[in-house]
DNA sequence: TAAAAATACTCCATAGGTATTTTAT
DNA sequence: ATAAAATACCTATGGAGTATTTTTA
């Protein structure tokens, strides 16, 4: 379970296109197929139904969407951290 | 960013200890030791002080915390999401 | 039949283990 | 001196690319 597998999965839903996907991020086509294999076997279901007319969400895919992004989020906000402390002094551990 | 990164670093700063956290995980010492330099890489701070005595939480590492049991909390439910859906059939596409 | 995705393959980077060294008390 | 983490080294798996095949609207 990866930050770029959601990071594709998220591009996906959104595009409704692994190729495109693949592309926006700077992968080829077979490595954004495969990192949705990937989640979609960590995660246990299909997330996606496949069509040459694209990719589109699965019903379990539409579910965790939301949660999805909120963990992106989260790790953008985690990448922001680092001396986000009022005035604190940086870099030194803390009592808990 | 891994979610197995994630659960090192949560057990770490819950057990104060990298080698109990590695066996409590099924991972040897050295193996903890590089999820948690690839964790602080990919953050680009650093998550602990390392001392004889274990390994403690930095500022940083405190501040993110909560957000990383945030994401391990959406994680685990995204896992149960499949056929959480009130009487929907399973694994169709949806139209949205 | 043409589009999009899947598969086959190859290659390099990632991530694990064991053995050992370093560090700080 | 001891207990914890870091490093070195080796191996296996992951994850990328290119070329090609498969699928279905």
């Amino acid at each position: 379970m990866h930050e770029r597998e959601f990071r594709a999965f998220v591009l996906i839903a959104e595009t409704g296109r692994m190729d495109v996907a693949a592309r926006k991020l700077g992968y080829s086509q077979p490595a954004i197929t495969y990192q949705v294999k990937r989640l979609e076997e960590s995660l246990g279901f299909k997330l996606f139904t496949r069509h040459p007319t694209g990719a589109r969400l699965t019903g379990d895919g539409r579910m965790i969407l939301p949660s999805v992004r909120a963990v992106l989020l989260l790790i953008d906000s985690m990448r922001d951290a680092h001396g986000a402390r009022a005035g604190a002094v940086r870099d030194q551990e803390c009592s808990a």
